[in-house]
DNA sequence: GCAGACAATGTAAGCGCTTGCATAAAGAGT
DNA sequence: ACTCTTTATGCAAGCGCTTACATTGTCTGC
């Protein structure tokens, strides 16, 4: 049924009459031919519409010129935008990208890396350092290049390019601290499998710690990501007595959830709740009041990281990671605590 | 470099004491091995960490199933969740999705297409149907089943699995006449190429015309599928003599983008200026005020599509295309101009 | 004019899988 | 017991490309 007649290398070898192996290196290695005939040949290509075939050139090169991601999923801008960045980095070194996602389960994340392994992947991007060491052990017994990001760690089983989401969190709670938060609730992500997300978390009580607070008592909500999970997350933690002055969000999404259910309890934030989210993606500018947000450096982290991978895969080496800076984005859905 | 040391089938095939012909129909085809064979197989595969090579596999069958989607961009959420249920259905087939965008670019269209075929996908879905004949032709010269969603024509070249953009928009059009609207402004994305655009700028003339109004005069900004670009030709309209009483955007991002211009310049939404969308995306239920919008049933077009398009692989038959509904979906940027 | 070096091209061996056909084994029917 | 099916398995030919190696042609420099 399919491609009924697609024209292989054999009838640009007949038209153009030389062999298919000067096909073939016109094609990936054009210095090796002599001008007369690359015309010749780049002709031949031209009038038959030839594409050559992927899977024959990705079995007989035993290579791709492919990338493999898999990130947790698409449905947040933040990894959408990552990509994107990551992509055209990869396209400017002339490789393309594959991309699965994983919906934050494990399971899924190692049948997905086995799923691009198998379609030939020359090297792995992933998130985050979590995960179990059956996925580690594959990866190293393949000898499938591998490079973790949105997540630093010097130690892991990984080289990685990304950001301290610990010490980012951290900033963050300094400064609501100094603004005198001090009944404060956190709505995080599912933190089982999810290194991220216990960082921040844990940034958050580094930062109470830090300044005498008990971290010990500090009330965190876990749910999904999505905008419902955070608006009820949101009404549960409201619902203490007394109420939190402060809501720490572990992302954007989240926040814009909560944000919406204090609006349906007739709370003005920040006047009666401050809120904030975590990768400042485009919605936190858009939400009214624009969201207090930690900006994640998605385009560079990005970017580097498709220089890094490009660069384990041709030469083979491990890189040092590399950690990049966070910053934040003071907006409009805090205040300072009345005095 | 790569995949140092993947086990082959032959090695399966040793481990197990079978033909690689035995290994091979214990995956494809489990019903024709016997049953105390297909567990001996099964063992070997799964001792050995065994994943078949998917160029190979793909070469000696001559498919992949594997669909190849072209699309506008992943920016615009609408056709993210699109795609979310295209997939999703696609696995519940056994069937993988590959997607390229072409960013509205109908020579970077083309050649994602070129691409897709090339890596072997089994059939495409591509979005509206204006596209150059040579990209047509190019498709039916190889025989590459392929469908249109996101728009309708009975008579298209390929056959179409989409909505009445043009009625649709005449739908929310005729209802903003009915409020009293008659000093209208648009801001469409870009017409050349895109029929989905030109569609609703059609509709919304229809619906003025059969009122009696003069569709000529008709202010239409023409611009980027994006927040800043919709602000900026939001600004260009306002600035015209008199100003309209309502905006209609081609899509929700330019209408969001046209409500943070209106409010920027102290404008209230919808007391002072009535704005519409299109597409239904999430943001549009959490902007204040949240947007009158045209539903775009992205689920039902993405599940069905994906059921047609495998149908065409399977078959080899070509359907008969399908139209589905759209609904309005009213909300709070729009009111009636007072008499 | 000729050895030596280099450039351009061809030859052919796979890459890892699927599948048509041949073969072998096991029942079924008479 | 013997043939005829039916079922399970093996054999081996490709699928369309890349690339190591062999071959041929073309200059250099002496």
């Amino acid at each position: 049924m399919t491609q009924k007649s697609s024209p292989t290398i054999d009838d640009v070898a007949r038209l153009a009459a030389v062999s298919t192996a000067t096909v073939s290196r016109c094609l990936n290695a054009p210095q090796k031919v002599s001008q007369k005939t690359l015309e010749r040949v780049m002709g031949a290509v031209r009038d038959l519409g030839y594409t050559p075939n992927f899977a024959a050139r990705a079995m007989a090169a035993n290579r791709t010129r492919t990338i493999g991601a898999v990130i947790p999923t698409m449905e947040n801008a933040i990894f959408a935008r990552g990509l994107q960045a990551f992509q055209e980095a990869l396209h400017l070194r002339g490789y393309t990208l594959l991309v699965a996602s994983s919906a934050y389960d494990p399971t899924r994340e190692a049948e997905q890396i086995r799923t691009l392994v198998g379609r030939g992947a020359d090297g792995l991007l992933l998130i985050g350092h979590d995960r179990p060491d059956a996925t580690y052990a594959y990866l190293s017994d393949r000898d499938v290049p591998a490079l973790v990001s949105w997540a630093y760690d010097a130690d892991g089983a990984l080289s990685s390019v990304g950001f301290d989401n610990r010490a980012a969190m951290r900033g963050l709670a300094n400064h609501m601290l100094e603004l005198g938060h001090r009944r404060i609730a956190v709505i995080s992500g599912h933190i089982a499998g999810n290194d991220r997300a216990a960082e921040r978390v844990g940034g958050i009580r580094d930062a109470m710690m830090a300044c005498g607070l008990d971290a010990g008592g500090l009330p965190v909500e876990e749910c999904d990501y999505d905008i419902d999970a955070g608006a009820a997350a949101c009404g549960r933690l409201l619902d203490c007595d007394p109420p939190p002055t402060l809501l720490m969000c572990g992302n954007d999404v989240l926040a814009v959830g909560a944000l919406r259910e204090a609006g349906r309890r007739g709370l003005r934030v920040p006047d009666d709740l401050s809120i904030t989210g975590f990768d400042d993606i485009e919605l936190a500018r858009i939400v009214v009041p624009p969201l207090t947000t930690v900006h994640v450096p998605h385009r560079q982290m990005g970017g580097l990281a498709a220089e890094t991978l490009i660069g384990m895969i041709e030469t083979g080496t491990r890189p040092d990671p590399v950690k990049l800076d966070s910053s934040l984005r003071l907006r409009g859905s805090v205040r300072a605590v009345r005095p």
